[in-house]
DNA sequence: ACCTGAACACCGTTCAAGT
DNA sequence: ACCTGAACACCGTTCAAGT
């Protein structure tokens, strides 16, 4: 934070990036604010990236090295059986970084990137997969099945609202029981169960954990 | 596509975002280039939507338009055990309006959108699953845990590439044996396993069905 | 009610010029 | 080698004005 104006590098620009975004959103991190805050014109940034493309793909890198630093502090038994908390737990420490920075899924829903800090998490996750005993087709099938998930987080369609329940969201959804019988049903019965949720519909962690072990328990059943 | 100039209206307006979305990508979906295919000035659309992101919702509902009117048309039991076929065929038909549309995944996955069609895409899916036994609580996991599944699509983060296995792509993976010793050695023995792959390394549908079963599977364990 | 022209505030980026 | 000022081509959007 200092006046002193450090020169520019590749690296400054990212990590400058991630805190933008950090502190403004995603729509906050515009080349010329990212160069306000590094104390630079914005087409000086030019000489360290080559365009915005490159800095999203530098954001990505920077995140992805902040939850490596994270799962390589883990030292779980990953042998036979043990395989399956082993990720289980490599994949929630992954998903902290996201809570974290929750603007991020949109920078890595946005590219298929595959830059050194990414192969890295990948890398980590086939050694804990082949400690449990698949074969690697058995682990290239898994990692497309789990996804964004095995970075920690995932992309939800289903939304029946993010504030908690109310009687008026309640009251709207009475006055589409007719178009949608079935989902306003289930949505009653959960909103009726549940009254004093204070998390709103819906709690994501506990979602996030429920499919995450759905697809781990099915996986573990595959193994030789 | 006469000469004669039709008024605007909002469906129009939409119907036509699909369509330059679809000839130039999601690029070039603009509200200057949209209006000109629609005969008219930029300017005008805004009587009839209120801004792009009204756009982009209602693309999302044209395409989840589409997805309905084609798994409306699907006659399959459902009833108990059945449940699982009548749900994948439901998703694998969504599939491909998405495959026809492959910019709009990006499209869905910027909003949480709970429009009309969405819902009733979702209705659906619940009553399906309650022909197969399940109760209101875990159809509400299970359409969590499907995420962006459940409409036919998913995100990608490992991708080894999506060109052909070529011999330069092999001699990249030597290179980086070093780094990611677990991942190059599964990426060489499924490249050798299949070497004239013509679908690259990835065959994307049948990822997508392995995981899709896998969670369907897993769910139809927990029926009562 | 429906559409438009001109204008504004903002982008990312190029290019020639500075030190 | 590193940084900058001015300028360009493009956005989405407002607003007053047309029919």
């Amino acid at each position: 934070m200092g006046r002193v104006k450090r020169p520019l590098t590749r690296d400054r620009v990212l990590r400058a990036a991630v805190r933008v975004a950090d502190e403004g959103g995603l729509g906050a991190l515009t080349m010329r604010r990212l160069a306000e805050v590094l104390g630079a014109e914005a087409m000086s940034l030019y000489y360290h990236v080559r365009n915005k493309e490159e800095v999203l793909d530098g954001v990505v890198e920077v995140i992805t090295s902040e939850i490596n630093d994270l799962v390589d502090k883990i030292d779980l038994p990953s042998e036979g059986a043990a395989w399956k908390a082993a990720v289980r737990t490599r994949i929630l420490t992954a998903r902290e970084v996201f809570l974290r920075h929750p603007w991020a899924t949109g920078v890595f829903e946005s590219r298929t990137s595959s830059n050194p800090a990414v192969l890295r998490y990948n890398d980590g996750m086939v050694r804990l997969l082949r400690d449990g005993g698949f074969t690697h087709d058995q682990i290239h099938h898994a990692l497309h099945a789990l996804g964004s998930r095995s970075l920690g987080f995932t992309q939800e369609l289903f939304d029946p609202g993010t504030g908690p329940v109310t009687e008026e969201s309640l009251a709207a959804l009475r006055g589409m029981a007719d178009a949608f019988p079935h989902l306003v049903s289930m949505l009653t019965e959960i909103a009726h169960d549940d009254p004093d949720s204070t998390l709103g519909w819906c709690d994501d962690q506990k979602e996030f954990e429920f499919g995450l072990d759905l697809i781990l328990d099915g996986l573990d059943r595959l193994r030789a």
